[in-house]
Order: structure tokens, then C-alpha cells, then sequence
DNA sequence: TATGAATGAGTCTTCATTCAT
DNA sequence: AATGAATGAAGACTCATTCAT
């Protein structure tokens, strides 16, 4: 229940800190591949190769765990957007900055992307509400970079909402394939979908088929 | 873990079928919210209002009832994208029409799409390649619209894999919000959707941004 | 943590009530022989020759099973005191059938006595304070017909306080050795227990020794 | 289990002596606040303001700190009995003195007290049965002051073993409210609980109420 | 002396499922 | 058709204790 167990991180060695990240990375696949609530403590031990009391030593709990995981996803994405933010530039410039970010996101962590956008309901109360809050922000900064290029004239005069939706699914979704291992790259991915939404949306655009 | 278990379906009276479909949607609510893993049999039953062996008399087992959900969802899936095959027309207008079947399964089934999208893997051996399998084709026939579509000129030169995602993940990841009880309906979102996609792929817009 | 988990008690069938309260008084012998906390629900499963969920089925919790204990022997002490009260009398007999009321119980239900004075610390929060509230009514009973001695003179001008302390302690302790099987009644303690106790404070008992 | 682990205490240091004890009555006070089982290594841990290391360098076992404590209790108890049996004196007195001598045990050492009432059943084999002993041969010189009064004539013909119980009851019974803190003294008890005792099976006591 | 990581048996509890009624 | 008692494996988590440092 309490959102931080045994003592607090800070307080532990560099040794623990290191072992602690480690081990949520670990499990970040596990939970990926099973399901939070599928993936026994067992399992998660023999992963990592420690025992229950060991695992424990660093976890805190299995929820606590689950929530290192989604803040990390929450912690990077926020930092892209962040860096995003102080580039500033064009509307469309901002939408195809994000995407790249994200998708960076996705592409080193799909992992813990796939289990921040599933699990999320797998949080109790306070935690949950927190994780929902920075979500929101997050997709609040997609809508206002939208805003801005309706304002701006720069995209055609769409719903701001519904498609800022359209763009996190083409992007968050992505974490289904799009993987570290894998053939393609984050800018692989970033580019073509920023032609085809920054297109999608642009003022001729509009113009031509609606 | 067997597929089947008890009598074949087709072999029960009317009423039993009647009833076994209001606790397969009953029961695709309760997964949708807590997730396959944490919703027990006993929420089950108080939701359906009976008792575990009259449950158990209906389902069969719980990863029947979860399998039913998804039949559901790809049955309806698939008879769509098949009504869209029928009507024929452009491979612009087949896209437009695949969305708005989609978005309409989304619409009337937001749980039954969540459950299907997050619980793939809860499904043991046989059924979960069964259902990869279909759910694979139906990918593909999205994938081969775009190929007609570039090689009629329709489209622009683009990688019908990767494109093909980008359309799935814009419109699967609606379930995270489009609801029967919601002020949208889909064709609200089915329209703005195409028009965004088609303009962000037709021959002008590869021209103009690419 | 919460009082009453699963359905209220009164909504099972007569034949679940009784098995649950075998259960519970054959809980109260394990858990006065071994304490609370180190007797197991393995033990308390093959006392009662029950597999753990079945166990389950009727106990709620351990804690659950702990506060049923406790509440009997509250219920019954009370109970008692009430008859006592009703009876009415001088201090001296309100006194002497309050022991004899009191040590019955004791007689009867010596391992139900046992966990209650020595495991209300095991109750969590709310519980814990609600039975401290009742065990702190019956010993100001004790303090109230002290008090009404010595404004009768019955009694001679002693420490309500301090005496009832006294009087509870000659009294609850007798569950160490006072038991249902064994060779004495309640009777046989409750008599001399009082002629000790009612010669110890009487009013010339104080001219001779104070 | 084994009831002496590591080196005898006598050959550690004054140092080591020191901080055991220290340690002792840190942990009593743990134990009788939540029970011996109740109560983990790493509540000791924090309480004594140790590591599980350097804990377990003093202490051995949790059973050995809680035989420790046991034993300080039996030791001052049996202390007390002796130094009354040298005073001498009539029964009357010899009983007052023993109260006194107890009374002040539980004053000085309440925590300690009440783990040795409460967790005795918490001893192992062995360990267990010496302690009882030494307890049953406390309470046998409860009975023989009591056999001595009675052959004196200066009781009345009561029962030494029922009696002696009474006496241990309102005596041992203290430890729930009498503290060292508190606003009573050892003495101001003992006065009271003697006058009522005494002259509860003093002779004319059983004369006029038997 | 002291630390804290590690162990693994043990804790209470819940699970999906079966079956006599 | 339906009930709910029973099963027992598995769930997450804590325990007292050890040991390399």
C-alpha cells in the first residue's frame, strides 16, 4: 500500500542502487512477455537469480516494483518532451521533435512501454491517480502543440483532442513491434509517421479532402 | 486448458446460449477494468448475479470465457473487413471503409477490444496461435490495401508494413476512449481518422513533404 | 483489517453457523496452548480437519477467528454481570455473584479466557479499542459496587480503584488452572474466593487491621 | 534451539556484559507490548539501534534474549522469596514481606514481568521445563507460609493451594497496570492488598463469615 | 565489533475448479 | 439449473539466522 517500503532509495549504497535498476529492468521483460499478474515472485526470482528475501531486499514489493517501472517510462518520456519544449520552433516542428523522442522511448524501453500502458490499472489508489496526472500532462502537451498550429495556420482546422489521440495511438502502439533488438531504428520509424500525420494535417490537406 | 470443454456450444438449448452471451459481455466488463489476471471467479459471479457451480455450468472455464470475448471481437472484426472486400471501390475508399467497420467493433465493444488487446497472451498453446493467426490476416489485408493503393498511384511510395501499423495503431488504440456511452460515435472519429491518414498517404502529400 | 469480511454472519445457514463455532472453540484450545501468533493455520487446519479453504470458508481471517474467541468470552462476562445487576442486593452479594458469574465462565470456557486476557494486543485498530472499551465497562462495575460498600458502610473506606484491581486479579487469573475437566467447579473456587475477598474488606476487617 | 549458544557469557567483557543487558531490557519492553512472536528481529534491530550482525553478536537467539529475560524476573523473584525466608517472622508477616518483595519486582520490572507470565509456552523443551519448576517452587512457598499460618492458628483452616492461587492471582496480576512510571509505588500495593489478605484469612475472618 | 546482503522455510491468504446435494 | 462446501496448489510476503566483508 505505502508508495515507499524499507527505507528510503536514497539512503541505500550505490551497490544496492545499482543491483535495484538492474533487477527492474529484468522484470520489465518479464511482466512484458506474462502480465504483471501472471509473473509469480518465483519467477521474477529466478530471473534475476536471488532469492525471495534477497529480491525482496531491493523491491520493496511487487507493486513498487511495477510502479519503478512505469516512472521510469513516465521520468524519460517527460524528459523528451522537456527537451522538446526548450528547442521551441514550428508547431510541426514540435509534433516531429515528439514523435522522435517517443518513439526513442519506445525503441530502448519497449518493455517497460508495454507494461506502463497495460498495467497501469494494476496500481493502487494514490499511485495510480499520480501515474494518471503525469499521463494527462503529457497528452495535454499534444493537444497545445496542436493548438498551436490551428492558431498558427499552419495545420488545417481540426479537433485538437481527438487528434491528438490519433497521433499517441500511432505512436504509443508502436511498442508492440518496434523493439531495441530489432532491424529498425527509432528515426526509421519517426520519420515516415511525422510525413504522413504532419501531411494529414496540414492546411492543403484539409483543403483537398475535407 | 482444453480448447473445449463440455458439450459442443451448438448443442445447447436457446436459453443457455442466451444466457452464456450476456455473461461472456458481463464478464469482458470485469476483465476490461481489472484485468484478466485480477478479477476472480468470484467477482464473476456476483457480477452475472449466480452462484460458482451455475457460473461454471455456463462458461466452462475461465480461460473459455476469455477466449469467447476474443472470438467476438475478431468475428466481428473479420466479418467487416470481409463486407469492405465485397463492396470493392479505390484502395483509398476500402481504407476509409475498413476504419469505419473498425471503429464501429471499438464503439459497441470498447471491453471486449481491450481485453482483446491486452490479454493475448493469457491465452494458452493451441488457442493463442489460433488467434494470432487470424488476427495476423486481418493485418495483412490491411497491408495489401496500401500495396494496391501505391502501385494504382493512388498512394505514395511508402512501406506498406510500417504504414500498416501506423493506421492499426491510430485506430486500435481508440479503445482506450471511444465508448458506446460516450458522446462520439464512429463515425465522429471514423471520418477526421480517414481523412488525416488518406491525406497524410495520397501522391500530393509524398510529393509536398517528402 | 476490516471487521466482517465476506458475507455478514447472519446470512449463513444454520448448519455453517454451527461448524464455524466448533471451529472457533476448537481454535481457543490451540491458541491458548501455543499463542496466537505461533499457532499456524496448518494447525488450526488439522485441528479442525479442514483443508485451508475450507477452513477459509469459515473463518474470514485468523485475526477474524482471534476477535470470535475474545467476543464470546466478552459476550458471556457481560452477560453475567447483567444477571448480577438484575438481581440486585447488598454490595457483598452483588460481589459475591459477580465471582461466581465470573469464575463460571472461566470454568467453562478456560482457553477462550486465556487468549482474551493474553491476545487483545493481536487485534488490529478498531477491534482492539472496541473490546478494551467493553473489558473497561465491566471492571468499573467491579469499582461501582466497591464504591456502593463503602457509602453503605457495608465495606470499610477502601480504594475503589486499587480493590477492584485486587478482585480482578484473584479472580481472571484462575484460568491458569481452573478448567472444565478438572476437579473443581466453579463453585468450589467462587466460595472461598469471596469469603477471603468479603472478610478482607469488611468494615471491622478495617478497624482490626488498617 | 540449543539453550546455550556461543561462548558462556561469563567469559565475554564487562563492555559486552553491559550492552547484553542494555539489550535486554530494551527488548523486554518490545516483547510485552507486542508479544514475543509478534515482534521481528529487525523491531530489536532498530529498538537497540543495531544491526542484525551485531545484534545476534550479543544475543544468540531470539529465544535466548527471551530466556534472558525470563530468567531476570525468576532471579529477582526467587531473590526476594530468600531474603524473606531469612527475616523470619509469623506467617502473617512472612506473607506481607513476600508481597512486598513481589510487588516490587513488578514495579521495577513490569515489561519483564509480563513476558515471563505471557511466553513461557514460547520456551523450548528443555529451557521450558526448568523454568516451571523454578516458578512451581515459588508458588510451593506460597502454600507453605499459608500450611504454617494455618498450623499456627493464626489463619483459619483454609485451603493452602486455592489460597495460595488467590494470593499469586491479585499479586502476579499487577504487572497490567503497575509501572514504574507510574503514580504507585511498590508499597503503596502492597499495604492495601496485605491488609486485605490478611485479615481475609486471618482467624476471626473465617469464623465469622464460613 | 559491526554491516547488510542472502537464504529458504515459513507466514497468511486466494485461486480456479469440482462435486455432492 | 443451481448451490456452496471442499480442495490443495499457488499467491505475495516475512521470518530468524548466517556470513563475507
Amino acid at each position: 500500500m505505502s508508495p515507499a517500503r524499507g527505507r528510503d532509495e536514497s539512503q541505500r549504497s550505490p551497490k544496492w542502487r545499482g543491483r535495484r535498476e538492474a533487477i527492474v529492468d529484468t522484470s520489465a521483460r518479464l511482466f512484458a512477455r506474462r502480465g504483471y499478474h501472471a509473473t509469480g515472485i518465483a519467477e521474477l526470482c529466478e530471473a534475476n537469480d536471488l532469492g525471495k528475501g534477497a529480491l525482496y531486499h531491493y523491491i520493496g514489493s511487487k507493486e513498487d516494483l511495477l510502479a519503478a517501472i512505469q516512472d521510469k517510462v513516465l521520468e524519460e518520456v517527460m524528459a523528451g518532451a522537456e527537451r522538446v519544449e526548450h528547442a521551441g520552433g514550428a508547431p510541426s516542428e514540435q509534433l516531429a521533435m515528439l514523435g522522435q523522442e517517443l518513439l526513442e522511448v519506445v525503441h530502448r524501453l519497449p518493455d517497460h512501454v508495454r507494461v506502463f500502458l497495460h498495467e497501469l490499472p494494476a496500481l493502487s489508489g494514490a499511485r495510480a491517480t499520480q501515474f494518471d496526472e503525469r499521463r494527462r500532462a503529457y497528452e495535454e502537451r499534444i493537444e497545445a502543440v496542436l493548438r498551436a498550429g490551428v492558431r498558427s495556420g499552419e495545420f488545417r482546422d481540426l479537433d485538437p483532442w481527438l487528434t491528438a489521440r490519433a497521433w499517441l495511438g500511432m505512436h504509443n502502439y508502436t511498442y508492440l513491434w518496434l523493439q531495441s533488438g530489432g532491424r529498425l531504428t527509432a528515426q526509421d520509424v519517426a520519420t515516415p509517421f511525422s510525413e504522413i500525420f504532419l501531411a494529414g494535417i496540414g492546411r492543403s490537406a484539409g483543403e483537398r479532402t475535407g
